[in-house]
DNA sequence: AGCTATTCATAACC
DNA sequence: TGGTTATGAATAGCT
């Protein structure tokens, strides 16, 4: 389609032939991906080249879709007589009848096809809507209340230990400085930390995080509120 | 890809949405077949819209595409036969499992059973919600706007006629205070009015009536605001 | 595999 | 829904 234009049928020569198969293959399951994303549809493509050789794109599960392909068209075209002579027919339409009535009201949820909804269906949909909303809006925020309170929990008890820790280190530095260095002490050192100094050294000088600090900060690490 | 370039995500507006579903289809649709033609290659493509509707093409035979998918080494483990695919039983189980994941979603949107989501599925829920609510009081918004200048426009040709008659009224009124009642005034008033005479003698010392505040009587009686 | 000259597809507008 | 147009994309023919 560009330099000349070209006519579509079978292209003779194979090397030419596997080089536009190549690029063409490329557009075409690109263009199927933006139509998927583009208008929410769900699509499969299967291509086989001329050796043989699958290639596949699907929006969502290959597997899925061809569910749905197959059972729809057993459902409109190839097996109706079929189904009518089954006993579960008319099990099989109330659950068809079931999700297409579930599906229509998803869609009016969503704010897709109220053209034909009554200004007191309407209304009422809207009041369905806020109801809703507001439920999950509290569920949400109140997920969100436990979360930071657990955080904040976590940070004062975190905060706590350090502060032992600092207390018990500073301690230790009191009695070095006094020159003397028991056995006992040497005990308590390797079983905590065990060589960070400059943080020993420092911590008698700086005061103790506050916990609300703490907890803002584990807070940003989280990307949280 | 024209005018101005697109981002390829979902696009909001409904209308457009299925505009372009359209139009791409068909680019897709014949995309696909040039490469089956050009390449030899054995198509097989398969799309349902966001409403639910399938468009599906095929080089040869769907079911003999479907067939080589479905058997294709990588895929052999995975799926089970085609057949079985399209047994009732499947079909029944499919359908099964669509009614509660739609019942399922139907319960969060009323804002049940809640407990079991992640905050970020509680923040897509409030987002969907979010946008749904808006589309839903816009939809109801623009119906009640339609329906006020219906009424308006009702209202103000039901003062129009109404001016009309009272200057008649008054006029034949005129006439009769001269004295001079003919046949022609006669046929007059039995054509229109019949005999609301407290009206007829008012006619004259009242101003006519705005026609808003005629529309806005409409619309009180209805109960629209 | 990379590069254009072209044709094609299509977003925005009616 | 269908038609037009300006413009971004895809790609045929080469290298």
């Amino acid at each position: 389609m560009t330099r000349k234009k070209i006519k579509i049928k079978k292209i003779d020569n194979i090397a030419a032939r596997q080089v536009t198969f190549s690029k063409r293959r490329k557009g075409l399951f690109k263009k199927a991906e933006e139509l998927a994303v583009l208008c929410d549809a769900d699509v499969a493509l299967i291509v086989f080249s001329s050796t043989g050789k699958l290639f596949e794109f699907a929006s969502s599960s290959m597997k899925h879709i061809l569910q749905k392909y197959v059972s729809h068209s057993s459902n409109i075209k190839k097996y109706p007589p079929l189904q009518f002579l089954q006993q579960e027919n008319s099990l099989q339409v109330r659950l068809s009848k079931e999700i297409s009535d579930k599906t229509r009201e998803l869609r009016w949820i969503r704010g897709d096809d109220l053209e034909g909804l009554s200004l007191e269906e309407l209304e009422e949909l809207e009041q369905k809507l806020e109801v809703g909303l507001n439920r999950v809006s509290e569920t949400k925020d109140e997920q969100i209340r436990n979360e930071i309170a657990t955080l904040q929990y976590k940070g004062a008890e975190l905060m706590e230990e350090n502060n032992r820790l600092k207390q018990r280190v500073a301690e230790m530095n009191n009695d070095r400085n006094g020159s003397i260095v028991g056995d006992m002490d040497r005990m308590i050192l390797e079983e905590g930390q065990t060589s960070d100094q400059s943080i020993t050294n420092n911590s008698t000088t700086q005061p103790p995080l506050q916990a609300a600090d703490c907890s803002d900060t584990l807070l940003l690490k989280l990307g949280l509120p």
